[in-house]
DNA sequence: TTGTGTTTTATTGCCTCC
DNA sequence: GGAGGCAATAAAACACAA
């Protein structure tokens, strides 16, 4: 691309100034120029083709003024200039009106501007270049905030199914020991019970559960002693919530009564054996109270 | 003053449309 | 095939710190 901006023509005497006065109209530079008018008009002329400005550049280079000019006028080249203040913000207020550039509108530009219409349609195809530019950082900043909006939510949504889990897993854990609680009252309670009486606390037991649970409950009527201790580490707060049988209370009667008279240690609470009161009556067994209308829990 | 980074102007090559 | 748009790029112009 060496010497392209030659080919654009400025018509500059050289060395001029580095530092371009904004204030100072492009074509006004141009006439002060050592080349006069600005040949740069003489180029607009032939601004169609792209591939034909060079070219009809050269003809109107070598035709009207041979090769010992031309190196002389080309070494005086002023390279590139920038357009005027006031020429960027009236083309910025032409973009603004429509970033695309209809051919009239091209030469009334370049009328107006003093400028050449390839240089309008020039500036057009940058600023439109830009624009776009402009446009993809502001998508990027929109999108990427948007991301970091659902990337928040998404985060926070996790920690609460985690939440969620946790306490589905909890609540499942005290259910799962409240029935084991229940399955060791069974196996406690119900020794010396008929079998048929006992399996319908179990089933009781188990249906008030999930299926989940009954192969961990089982019914096992002949195991005892086992599992007294398994009752006294149980954590559910009541030996019988949710269960409301006779036959389960006289089951836990007789654990009580068991539990009383013949092997308290076991129950492992220290407050059965501090409360000087605690004792269940004898005919608690036959009588078939409630449990809970007494202070006998396993926690 | 100079080196360096950024912006602006302009070119080139390719593509599409008519 | 010419005209015009776009992406990529060159290069001048400019800004600014050291």
């Amino acid at each position: 691309m060496a010497g392209s901006a030659a080919a654009y023509g400025g018509g500059h005497a050289p060395n001029q100034a580095k530092k371009r006065n904004f204030d100072q109209p492009l074509d006004s530079i141009a006439a002060e120029s050592s080349l006069g008018s600005n040949t740069m008009l003489n180029f607009g002329a032939v601004g169609g083709a792209k591939r034909s400005r060079n070219m009809v550049y050269t003809s109107f280079d070598q035709e009207e003024f041979g090769e010992e000019y031309l190196d002389e006028y080309f070494n005086q080249q002023e390279k590139k200039r920038r357009l005027t203040v006031d020429q960027v913000q009236f083309l910025e207020r032409s973009f603004e009106a429509d970033n695309k550039l209809e051919p009239d509108r091209k030469i009334q530009l370049a009328k107006e501007l003093g400028l050449q219409p390839r240089q309008i349609a020039v500036w057009f195809q940058n600023r439109r270049a830009r624009w776009k530019t402009k446009q993809l950082e502001t998508d990027y900043e929109t999108f990427h905030a948007r991301y970091e909006t659902l990337k928040t939510d998404y985060d926070n949504l996790l920690k609460e199914n985690d939440k969620l889990k946790t306490e589905v897993l909890r609540l499942k854990q005290n259910n799962l020991g409240g029935d084991a609680k229940k399955v060791n009252l069974q196996l406690l309670d119900c020794k010396g019970l008929p079998e048929v009486m006992a399996r319908e606390v179990n089933e009781r037991v188990i249906s008030d559960n999930e299926e989940s649970s009954v192969a961990a409950l089982g019914f096992k009527n002949e195991q005892q002693s086992s599992s007294k201790s398994e009752v006294s580490n149980a954590g559910s707060p009541r030996l019988t919530d949710g269960i409301n049988s006779p036959l389960l209370e006289l089951c836990v009667s007789s654990h009580a009564f068991d539990q009383g008279y013949s092997d308290s240690s076991q129950i492992g609470e220290d407050n059965l054996h501090e409360e000087p009161d605690y004792a269940f009556p004898l005919n608690s067994f036959y009588y078939g109270f409630s449990v809970e209308d007494h202070t006998f829990n396993f926690w």
